[in-house]
RNA sequence: GCCGGCAUAGCCAAGUGGUAAGGCAACGGAUUGCAAAUCCGUCACCCCCAGUUCGAGUCUGGGUGCCGGCUCCA
């Protein structure tokens, strides 16, 4: 399986090809952990976990990092601004290092139920600080930063490649900048590497000086190498990140290392809310609990996701919501229903089943459509296809369990099937009671017929009154 | 103001030169003790204007709108 992803470095499609064979090392910008995340966030960590599950699907194993920012986030500019954590903490009377805890700890049950595979790594910032310190004092002996008083920065005339990802020229940024009031720096495009303020809650005492703290960019240069060694395959992140921050990691990293940093670059493209921007301000940046309250399952908001290209900005509204959730119901039905089929098991080995096979044809599809940068869109309208095929009765039953494998398989990447309940009660139960009910329904006891329904539907049992007699499927 | 991206039916969305995927909703019908579900059928000249071409949603130029970066944000 090739993989054809789009670069945000080079501005176009290439083949992917990983740094070593049949590995990939990746890394994703996480949250600033200072306040809960809201869906808009969560749409870069699903495009991250759809990655390494695509990535997975190629038979490369993956090692996976995503960073936890917890100090050095500028609420303002990347100079003068406060520390987004520690604002939070004075606005909630807060130790900073509280607000850390909390918020990581409700971001990792988002996750879960969100159905994010657990990447092999969730590093923090605070941990890393030895790590960065010595990345900065490199930088100062090769001459690509400098030390005004406690503070240090980046001399972005020092690395002729600054810009290149962004496609921003420094004079360009000179030119649109508003007005600099920090006027210790040699050229406005500088920035910061370590920071020095006594007021600060968050610091720590170094070569530096005594209330230092790291800038928000040399963060995640020091901590993906650490995990993932000098020179790695991906690197994503949302696209409010490719200027500044990832452009300053390329030039710390790259000064650092006098060599290649990461070989692809990957930005997801910004959650809308009805046609326009979702802000907290705006009152419109809506959080899992939010969705929840509307009667949306965290899976419904992923296959939401799922349905868009992460390269284009997707308009959230609550209708699209109501739709995805309807639609993936549709395919939780079509594999409960290829279950309660007999002898569907699933288990079928995929690659050996006919190449003109309806599953064959729609697996190719599926897998066609992400290999091409990741089209989620096609490859889920390759597995409604197969079902309208079963609905049509255009499958033949010989095919059900190899359906039910590619069905598998789908969701080892989309991961949005809920879970098959047993509901305690056995096939020869269910039988049984479906018998009862119709002898009830003959005999034109609706109640009792309605009793025994109520029943299995507690069971998870889904009841079908069809002209060709009563058919049932969990879930 | 400067730089970049996008604009497809009521909603979400795929499609990069050859005559509009898929899903949801809606509407008509079938079925039904009721309800649900299910089944059959219907449903787009692709933001506007001009151009290139035998042929354009797809290319070019100009508008308009929205989004992103320059300034905190996935």
């Amino acid at each position: 399986m090739e993989l054809h992803l789009y670069n945000t470095l080079t501005r176009r499609k290439e083949l992917f090809r990983p740094i070593r064979d049949g590995e990939v090392r990746m890394y994703h910008c996480g949250p600033t952990v200072y306040q809960r995340p809201h869906i808009g966030n969560y749409r870069a960590f699903l495009f991250a976990d759809l990655l390494r599950r695509v990535l997975e699907l190629a038979d490369l194993k993956v090692t996976q990092i995503m960073n936890l920012t917890d100090v050095g986030h500028l609420v303002d500019d990347a100079e003068e601004g406060d520390d987004k954590l520690e604002a939070q903490a004075r606005k909630d009377k807060l130790d900073p290092w509280q607000i850390v805890e909390t918020v990581t700890e409700q971001f990792f049950i988002d996750m879960e139920a969100l159905n994010v595979k657990r990447a092999d790594a969730y590093p923090r910032a605070t941990d890393h600080i030895p790590e960065m310190v010595a990345m900065v004092e490199t930088l100062i002996d090769k001459q690509h930063a400098y030390r005004v008083g406690d503070n240090v920065y980046f001399d972005v005339h020092s690395f002729p490649a600054y810009g290149r990802l962004s496609g921003n020229r420094i004079e360009d940024l000179e030119a649109g900048a508003r007005l600099e009031v920090n006027d210790e720096k040699k050229h406005p495009a500088d920035f910061a590497l370590w920071k020095s303020d006594e007021h600060h809650l968050m610091k720590w005492d170094t070569v530096f000086g005594p209330h230092g703290f790291p800038g928000w960019h040399i963060e995640c240069s020091a901590m993906s190498r650490k995990f993932l060694g000098d020179h790695f395959d991906i690197h994503t992140g949302g696209e409010d990140n490719v200027f500044p921050h990832h452009e300053c990691e390329i030039a710390q990293s790259e000064s650092v290392l006098n060599g290649p940093f990461v070989n692809l670059w990957m930005h997801t493209k910004f959650l809308q809310v009805d046609g326009g921007k979702m802000g907290k301000s705006l009152g419109n940046a809506y959080t899992l609990d939010d969705l929840s309250e509307r009667g949306y399952s965290a899976l419904d908001y992923r296959f939401l996701m799922m349905r868009g290209s992460y390269r284009t900005s997707l308009n959230f509204t609550w209708e699209a919501l109501k739709g995805a959730a309807e639609a993936r119901r549709n395919l939780n039905d079509f594999r409960s229903r290829l279950l309660g089929e007999s002898g569907a098991e699933g288990g079928v080995a995929l690659d050996a089943i006919a190449a003109d096979s309806a599953v064959a044809k729609a697996r190719q599809a599926f897998r066609d459509a992400l290999a091409d940068d990741l089209n989620t869109s096609e490859s889920l309208a390759a597995l409604f296809m197969l079902r309208n095929a079963y609905v049509h009765g255009k499958l033949s039953a010989s095919e059900y369990p190899a359906a039910l494998t590619l069905l598998d398989e789908a969701d080892g990447v989309f991961g949005f099937l809920d879970a098959v309940e047993s509901g305690g009660l056995s096939d020869q139960e269910v039988d049984q009671l479906i018998q009862e009910r119709g002898e009830a329904r003959a005999a034109k006891d609706f109640a009792r017929a309605d009793t025994i329904r109520d029943k299995l539907s507690a069971a998870n049992i889904t009841l079908e009154d069809t002209p060709d007699g009563v058919k049932w499927f969990r879930g």
